[in-house]
DNA sequence: GAACAATGTTTCATTAATTGGAACATCAAT
DNA sequence: ATTGATGTTCCAATTAATGAAACATTGTTC
């Protein structure tokens, strides 16, 4: 959950703020020193200067600590940051109309997969995921293909570290079987899965590259398995490399040696 | 800028993130060493400890650090909290198509107003405020119209402590007229605005109460001087005051007597 | 391509800040 | 009024943060 950085303080303070989730959004005091096995005095000093900076807020109804605007307000900014978002939006709105189904943008960070943007269907059926959900990266297909493409050092960190829980019915959770999945989707540049994060849900995705052919974020159809028929899949599967593309080709990929030959090039041709 | 909490290294956190603004969202450590006045030793491991958790993130091409995606994590379940923005949207749309300028909603927060959401209009020529960005609360409709129902405690201490910048040509510096301006606010039930914090802007506001009668939260029109006349600005307050109340009615204002029976004791901070 | 300059990283003795047990305060319920 | 639960403050012990300086890396100039 937590490795050690630097700063002790640091460390708890993540800690702390990692309590409240989309599951328990607000906390007690007593609730949370329980939960982090943390003096009860300790806390309150944290929870109290935290909540100087609206880091944290305690509700003046029910007493309870929630997170407050300040990390709203960091949030925001920190989304601007990501301009992938700015660039991918109006794709996955093509891609909304094209297939009737949610789409998703989804990058990873951390020994997770974060949803960084959604358009959904207008369907009332249909698949949701809150941007800004964290979730492990071996189940779904957006979080595979993401997986997919990451050094081995690293797909073995997170196996190491975190394991592969059982999310839903399809879940793989055999070390073996992922790396044998993850190399299928490498090949065939796409992931598909069925039931592995959520009963009823079907998804594929395909990983998106920036100017120098990383893969730096993965874009994901997902829906009901009511809607769903092989041929559809396949159907799916081509809309979505397409956008997937279009969107690395705004980032700049695939332009070539444009990035290749400029090293020795000075620009300062005028000094 | 920065009162002090009671730990000081979350202190030292709000110092750093806080530089990173819409302005400047990217600094290298050498430029926020000499901006905080932080040796860079400290400075680093600060930023190392962040970037373990997400909080920051050094972009791998400039080699800038830049917010991280915990942040964007934390601020979506941030704003989740505030379930005000579920309620308010369809209410901030009905405003949009009949007023045919953007609308924003607004909440008073430490000294701050900060945007919670926005609908735009299509306009071309269109006013756009960020959802996240801060504003001091003397300038614009919006922050006019929460300050106005602020204590008048809070008031003179906004007064005292952030004083009154002058940020567009109709800025109101003087105190004393601006407590005028914030009495004739809350006789009029609604704040208008030109050109306070925007050249070419102009804005209306009407607060929002909940259940206890309380303001949490201001309602706002707003858009470019050019399609501004006298009978459409008392139209759209019309329409705006209209919109508050359909907002604090569905946070449960106006239900009577439910909290009324409460003395009239107000909690002061007795310290 | 060697020398230089600027930026970034690590070290470690000193210093200051966090810690948490325990005492105290507040509130709700009976 | 009494009890129990939750929240708040205190302060001596100890841990953790500090920052000057040395070191490493990167990029620029001649």
């Amino acid at each position: 959950m937590n490795s050690p950085s630097s700063i002790k303080t640091v460390d708890r303070l993540v800690r702390i703020l990692d309590c409240f989730t989309p599951a328990q959004p607000a906390w007690s005091l007593t609730e949370l020193s329980t939960h982090l096995q943390l003096p009860k005095s300790t806390l309150h000093r944290f929870l109290v200067s935290l909540e100087t900076y609206g880091i944290l807020h305690r509700d003046l109804h029910d007493k309870r600590w929630r997170l407050g605007p300040r990390l709203f307000a960091w949030g925001s900014l920190a989304a601007e940051s990501i301009d992938l978002r700015r660039i991918a939006r109006p794709v996955m709105r093509d891609l909304v109309a094209a297939t009737g189904e949610t789409v998703i943008l989804t990058a990873y960070y951390g020994q997770e997969v974060i949803c960084i943007d959604k358009v959904e269907t207008n369907h009332s059926v249909r698949m949701t995921l809150e941007v800004g959900t964290r979730r492990p990266p071996h189940a779904g297909a957006s979080c595979k293909v993401l997986m997919a493409y990451l050094p081995g050092e690293e797909i073995r960190a997170i196996i190491r570290d975190k394991g592969l829980p059982r999310l839903c019915t399809n879940t793989i959770t055999d070390p073996d079987e992922l790396l044998t999945e993850l190399g299928a989707i490498r090949e065939r540049g796409y992931a598909h899965s069925l039931e592995e994060t959520d009963l009823g849900a079907w998804g594929v995705a395909t990983p998106i590259r920036d100017w120098r052919g990383e893969v730096v974020a993965a874009i994901g159809v997902a829906g009901p398995t009511s809607r769903l028929t092989d041929q559809l899949v396949q159907q799916y599967v081509a809309l979505c490399r397409q956008a997937a593309q279009r969107i690395s080709m705004l980032l700049g990929a695939g332009i070539g040696s444009r990035n290749e030959e400029q090293p020795q090039t000075k620009r300062e041709a005028s000094k």
